[in-house]
DNA sequence: GCCTCCTTGTTGTTATAACAACATACTTGT
DNA sequence: ACAAGTATGTTGTTATAACAACAAGGAGGC
């Protein structure tokens, strides 16, 4: 086990190499490839381990009952999935996650993360603060996106999400991280109906933008 | 302190009040009281502590730019909330904490939630796997509402709504903790486009609907 | 260079949600 | 029982988003 990449990790931050590997044990881990397609867990069943993806990616996707796909998330290397259903014993999943290609996941159990451990204590409660700091920003991630989906206009969903970047980046020039598909699935709107909204907003003076890169004009309150 | 009280809510339950009463100086327990309208917190702050409400009420809101108000969550006794910007030292708030009625509210310091406490420590493992657990649920309560949102018609949200409530229930008949209004909110739709689609949908035998009793009728693939 | 694939912008049409305004229940307090 | 206030359903109009279809760029492979 690469216990060097995994102390980069959000989940083993600050834990030293030498010490995860004893605490792997700890947490039942163990490792499984897949290949494109596959699913690691689908909606409806229940979990015990949270996953943790070493290499590759997996997409967290919810399909309703008329079988209309939506993505939720997209977890690549060093980050994990599940987490909250492993922390919620006998929950069923309201998501599958499907692998986008040749991926290696770590299963860690968090039966044993509660519990003392005979092995490396000290770097025990390090981990379980850095899995209240990563669920408390996957959490912070979900209100974000309700509260830009919240408008009832594109316009406004638009305003809310560029807005918000501009603040995040400290400048009201910046890149946004998906491209025109990605961020109308994120806006929960149709990306041609989103494309003309940001040409007539481009015309009102609102804002300039060339492909990923955004400026927000002045007089919109920020 | 009324620590009994305490020992029944989710984040100290399992804990004996006995216990309770060493941890609260550990945590820093602070209770403040406030009126009607008072703000706890407001957007763009940054706080240290999370907040449990000991009694009344507190809306978490968001307000755009423009000035459009809306409500993200409820918070009655016994429920804790900003706990999240409590785990992430300088973040700022995206909402703000208003108070609806009288309201007493508890103060609780995660500084020392992470470290080994020097009393009742065999609880204080207990108290972080509750929080936990508090986190996951109200995660798994975001992702839902993400989904139901997720369909682009009033329709399709409500069926999403109320397919998942029959689950819940395990039964075709069941009723809602909403009234029409506050589901509009929650589905992000206009409440009179909804109380229309909703007779639509009576009329074409998909559902049976009186005030908040609801009963999803065959044929609808669940 | 050329071809193909993918992304993005544009347009017109259609479906549908928002909005406003009102009527009809229900509640609650007195 | 009555009045006032709230919640819900209904309707018609208007704004707007979805949808489909296409054109115009890039990007990458050969």
């Amino acid at each position: 086990m690469d216990t060097l990449f995994l102390s980069k990790t959000d989940l083993f931050r600050g834990i030293p190499p030498e010490d995860i590997q004893s605490m792997l044990g700890c947490l039942k881990a163990a490792t499984k490839t897949y290949q494109r397609g596959d699913f690691i867990c689908r909606e409806g069943e229940t979990v015990t381990a949270m996953g943790m993806v070493l290499s590759g990616s997996v997409s967290i996707e919810n399909d309703d009952i008329w079988g209309n796909r939506s993505i939720l998330d997209r977890v690549g290397a060093g980050q994990v999935f599940a987490e909250n259903y492993a922390c919620l014993p006998g929950e069923r999943l309201m998501i599958s996650a499907v692998v986008n290609e040749p991926t290696e996941v770590l299963f860690l159990s968090t039966d044993c993360m509660f519990t003392v451990c005979s092995h490396a204590c000290v770097f025990h409660n390090k981990l379980i603060r850095n899995m209240l700091t990563i669920a408390a920003r996957k959490s912070l991630n979900l209100s974000r996106r309700i509260m830009h989906t919240s408008s009832k206009s594109i316009r406004g969903r638009l305003l809310s999400y560029l807005s918000f970047q501009a603040t995040q980046h400290g400048c009201r020039a910046f890149d946004i991280p998906f491209n025109r598909q990605q961020l109308a699935d994120y806006l929960s709107v149709d990306r041609s109906a989103m494309s003309n909204e940001l040409s007539k907003m481009q015309r009102d003076g609102i804002v300039k933008v060339e492909r990923n890169h955004f400026v927000l004009l002045e007089s919109d309150g920020l």
